[in-house]
DNA sequence: CAACAAGTGGAACGGCCTTCCCGTTTCTAT
DNA sequence: ATAGAAACGGGAAGGCCGTTCCACTTGTTG
């Protein structure tokens, strides 16, 4: 078919078939690479990983944030959805918590979406756009949540930004050595954010020292932090 | 004086009076800038902020994590410093409130330090000794905390090293635009260590909205995270 | 004050990254 | 089937980093 495909897709004319199969051939290297490294990554080696030639690259996206937009534009709607599924739980407080859970785990799972919450850079519309949707329902999340005398009046949505930023250096920081270390993080947040009597999750446990030693003594790059 | 100035100073021999002034010229660059970009700048910077050549500094420190090590050494004072004086605290847990302050205060002074702390290269034996006797005072710390009822049974050591991780992300994400952040994280994390009845200093406030998506949507780089 | 050792900065090199250009290949529409 | 457009990849140019080498300068010591 000739005609555009869907309208608003990304750019103005269809591409070429070869030309749409290298793009998911890209857009799969720099997920695999973002997820284990973080943004942070040459975009020399994205092209070596997709198996393109750096023009090519660079032709399908010109710059590293047009790359990084496509790449998380799904991974965002995994964000949307747990808002929505928090809203949907009978009880908000539970909800919450299942909430704040959810996000972080999708922090952990995949470095890249990490720094993509935290950002360190303008967004395109497109992501920005379904996050502010997104913080709109935490928000109304927030309020019901207060209601039901769990949650800790003085807690306010910055909080989340935060949180997530936190968690985002205990990840980038534990890196493989001791990848569930965030849950401690977030579990002791959850109490701060909770009223004296409201139910909470068991505290997840602290790694052995031996796993923290190694996580902190090992060689990271400036990524993260870096870009 | 011909004879070796302290024994085991650092290097073997004494240096000529001319290279020990551009010694301290490199440190002192080097602390300007580690504590403003964090670790991850550029060998090339340093030299260049220092006004020397690159092959003088190649030549005073090595590699990489000596300029480190000799940049940090004296920070790591003021680390064992502040646990001197939280064990030195007629009341424990008000030893160890002021303590967990203080540490992450620093962090938040020196972006590098921050780093540091958190670390993502070995250390050399220098800082690593005085942050482990560090530890132990810290541990020392805890139990005394534990029996005033003031401090959670469930708090183990091992969870200041995940708040250092999470407080370095917090002032890596936020820079110098929402520099009071790490507070508000600070703050909360208390709250999850104290038991109900503990006394607790009030929690600062959260940066205006406007701050905080100010911090988000900057340009970083490699850094921090990144070497 | 001389002479030697210690120290210096610039130049050159190799590595990695990005951007731009251009000759070649491959799709697609007729 | 074929011509023209679209897309390709490699290579050149330029930048930054870190390392090493070398001829020159400057302390230091007797």
């Amino acid at each position: 078919m000739t005609p555009p495909e869907a309208p608003g897709q990304q750019s103005e004319t269809a591409l070429r078939a070869d030309a749409e199969r290298n793009r998911e051939r890209i857009l799969a290297a720099a997920r695999r690479l973002y997820a284990t490294e973080g943004l942070g990554v040459s975009m020399a080696s994205v092209a070596r990983e997709a198996g393109v030639g750096k023009a090519t690259l660079s032709r399908r996206f010109a710059t590293r944030e047009d790359l990084i937009n496509a790449v998380f534009a799904d991974r965002m709607d995994g964000y949307a959805t747990a808002t929505a599924e928090a809203l949907a739980d009978p009880d908000p407080w539970h909800g919450f918590t299942r909430y704040i859970e959810a996000v972080c785990a999708m922090q952990a799972a995949d470095r890249g979406f990490a720094d993509v919450l935290v950002m360190t850079f303008p967004t395109a519309e497109a992501l920005e756009a379904r996050r502010a949707e997104s913080y709109q329902g935490f928000l109304e999340l927030i309020t019901r949540a207060k209601t039901t005398g769990h949650l800790r009046a003085d807690f306010v949505a910055e909080d989340l930004v935060v949180l997530l930023m936190a968690n985002a250096g205990v990840i980038a920081a534990t890196g493989h050595d001791a990848p569930e270390t965030w849950r401690r993080l977030v579990g002791q947040m959850l109490r701060a954010y909770a009223t004296p009597d409201a139910p909470l999750p068991p505290l997840p446990e602290a790694p052995p020292p031996t796993d923290l030693d190694r996580a902190m003594t090992r060689f990271g790059r400036p990524a993260t932090n870096e870009l």
